[in-house]
DNA sequence: TCGCAATTCAAACGATTGTTTTAATCGCTA
DNA sequence: TAGCGATTAAAACAATCGTTTGAATTGCGA
């Protein structure tokens, strides 16, 4: 159970406070309270509060990244003549953030909340780390919904697939509020929430284009 | 110049110091500052900090919300017969808060940037006052989609309004950012998002249905 | 088992937070 | 103009904030 290392734990639990209460309301007398260690400790580990909440970010949007870019690049490989599928597509986009939210050990579903948060708070730093380390992989899949839409300009492409991360963002940032409200199980309005996005997006991007 | 009343100027002022740096730095003292008054009188008029912050949501999202009934009223009332027209109705939706931001002297562009953040700031009290606000308007707007596209299940209309819900409130908090990005004059990015945005919400409203 | 580095701890620092108190000032009516 | 309620102002309140300090403790290689 508490096999964790000190460093995890406070990490864990910023995670598990912005989520709960925001950043508003983040201090990290309550963060070494929930991990059990002492304040100190935390300047120790980290240097100070900022950085931390840093760390709380690139922990899990580096594997977030990395599992996206590994399904957009095994969909490459299998479609390696023809265009891949739009689906297939939006899906290497908003699966992995499902699979991250149901993978309940590694607390997710928890982070999720924490990156639509970061997104509106839009704190000059942490903005900056967000559109740094976003930039890339919007491209990359930018580009792939191009091949599987050749007949779509490209500035209606970066339009809508810009709207459906907003979709996505939103969706995230609205959870436990949605589902308590559907009367639903979380992970049950979890899935359908994904399912539908996905219809979404694809209806968004193969509707006839007439202005 | 400074005929507001110092009710307003405190008003405006937490208006802009939410949109500028976010509800984590957002101080009383730093609002009597920038509104040129008094510590206590934010106490004075408004009782607490708590309770100026809805008074600043509340302001707004009234007229926000008077503007997009009437639209969609009036809209109403010109197509009795027959089920008006889906861009229309979304029209509805999206553009009074267009209006509402490029009244540069309602200030409103900033109050879209402050609804972005309380979304995500999720802190029970806001997340109520927004959920209780919203709830009836959205289920007249759905009806109104619903007679637009009558072959749509109302359950596939719910999903792809809230998603599109989803992308105006992201693109509202994303502004700045984007515009300064995209090196684009800040009202014209504006213009350019909501007729994308409204037809990224018919595409995504009027593709094939099947699952 | 000794010793040193890594880590944890309690305590205090100065700064800032929201709120309250009490006095001064304003604006209007009688 | 006298007086009174509405408003503004200065000052202090207790609480909490992020950070630093220096000593105590741990864990591991020699």
């Amino acid at each position: 159970m508490t096999t964790l290392s000190t460093k995890e734990r406070i990490l864990n639990s910023t995670e598990n406070l912005i989520a709960e209460h925001g950043f508003a309301e983040l201090s990290i007398r309550k963060i070494s309270q929930q991990a059990h260690t002492n304040l100190a400790a935390i300047n120790y580990h980290f240097g100070n509060k900022q950085q931390l909440i840093e760390h709380v970010l690139e922990r899990r949007l580096n594997n977030l990244f990395q599992v996206r870019e590994k399904m957009l690049h095994d969909l490459n490989q299998g479609n390696s003549a023809m265009a891949c599928n739009l689906e297939q597509v939006l899906h290497a986009f908003i699966a992995p953030a499902l699979y991250m939210i149901n993978d309940r050990h590694q607390g997710g579903r928890v982070f999720m909340k924490v990156l639509a948060r970061a997104y509106a708070e839009q704190s000059e730093s942490l903005h900056h780390l967000l559109s740094t380390r976003y930039t890339p992989i919007i491209k990359e899949f930018a580009e792939a919904i191009h091949l599987a839409c050749p007949e779509l300009p490209r500035e209606t492409i970066f339009w809508r697939f810009h709207f459906i991360i907003g979709a996505l963002t939103y969706t995230m940032g609205d959870f436990g509020a949605s589902s308590r409200a559907k009367q639903m199980p979380e992970h049950e309005y979890f899935n359908k929430s994904v399912e539908e996005l996905i219809k979404f997006g694809v209806a968004s991007l193969t509707a006839d284009v007439n202005s």
